[in-house]
DNA sequence: GTCTATATTATGATAGAC
DNA sequence: GTCTATCATAATATAGAC
């Protein structure tokens, strides 16, 4: 079972991986790029392969396949955006739960700009049950939401947010961020809404606050 | 300029007509259906075809290319949209801007719930600037829009809806209602939400008002 | 108005040289 | 690890019989 060579210098061996690290990932930003254009059925591998400047049988060699690739990249966006709201909740540190879903937010509104695909991808995939949404689900969105909708639960019980079902509420905070963030250019050709802007953003973040989060908390000393 | 020849009966050409009429119709509704599951670049005119039931040369024929069955597919599902719109405009009389609000937002609902390609074609072509998207803009959203935008300044005025940029806020509306359907599937397997179901989408519609317009509108004799 | 047949191009995946 | 060449399939679109 144990066929491995032995190697008697690991220096170009390192050279080696790093070249196919950096292949891999201009293959991965270029998967996410066009996968959000246009969906899974409508990407070829050969575009992908385009736009990272690489040849195409090079998909193949490091992603087996179209499938593989796309939940390759889907992996990249979900893990950065894990890592961007974790910081955020680092930085808001033990404050109270509206300064912290506050926070939250405003990660959430950042990122999606950055990378629209976040929201995108699963509206392209959401329509009819797919083993693609089924594995995006399981992997990556149940995790997620489990910790907000208790987040949003004891907001409810301190009477900051409205009362209603937490799931349904926290779906609506969801499409109010990152949502309005996918429609990008429509936003700005039919409401004149520059999503580009940092202040656009830091209005879209406010305006959340205001309307899902309108109780105060009162300080408990 | 003149070459039309003269029908001496028409009933074997109205029945032509209609036949037609059918087909085309079944073209369309296949359309909306595979364009909003695969994105214009991921939907085959083949495919199209046997969803409808029909040869795929008729494409061809009735709407010349993709393109043109694309946008006649569009301009069926706006039109449809805005008739269920004037219906509850007109089921609600001339009452009070909440009222008229909230029955607006009602109708967009349950349209979005039997017609959720309303958004999701909005967001599959929205990431970057495109002829289709233009067209849809001009021609569908922005007449659509302007109306609504005043309606909600009014709201805002009256102290109904919460104060700031009202585009953003109806923007932020339109994704709660039509955004949210659109998630469809996945919203039932990431929050068992269940979309299909009539309750459901009176919890929604309800919650918007609650959220977005939590003013009361003082009875004006 | 409907269908078969086909020209042309694009796509996913692989084989094998380097 | 990279590239060229290629296979089998599927795509858009059209020509022309019925």
């Amino acid at each position: 079972m144990s066929q491995e060579t032995e190697q008697s210098s690991d220096r170009p061996v390192r050279k080696q991986q790093q070249r196919s690290v950096v292949t891999q990932q201009k293959l991965l930003n270029a998967a996410i790029e066009a996968f959000s254009e246009n969906g899974f059925k409508g990407t070829s591998t050969r575009d992908i392969a385009e736009r990272a400047g690489v040849h195409h049988p090079l998909i193949t060699y490091h992603f087996k396949n179209k499938d593989q690739l796309w939940r390759a990249a889907a992996d990249k966006v979900f893990d950065e955006f894990r890592q961007s709201l974790t910081a955020s909740y680092e930085n808001s540190g033990e404050e109270c739960p509206k300064t912290r879903m506050a926070s939250l937010i405003r990660a959430y509104v950042h990122y999606a700009r950055s990378q629209p695909a976040l929201h995108k991808v699963l509206v392209q995939e959401a329509h009819f049950p797919n083993p693609r949404l089924d594995w995006l689900i399981q992997t990556h969105l149940k995790p997620m939401f489990e910790a907000t909708f208790e987040l949003i639960e004891e907001l409810q019980t301190l009477g900051v947010a409205p009362a209603g079902d937490p799931k349904l509420l926290f779906n609506m905070i969801r499409l109010c961020s990152g949502g309005l963030l996918a429609l990008g250019n429509e936003l700005k050709e039919s409401s004149g809404i520059d999503v580009e802007s940092s202040d656009t953003l830091d209005d879209i973040s406010e305006m959340i606050v205001k309307i899902f989060l309108p109780g105060e908390v009162r300080s408990t000393a």
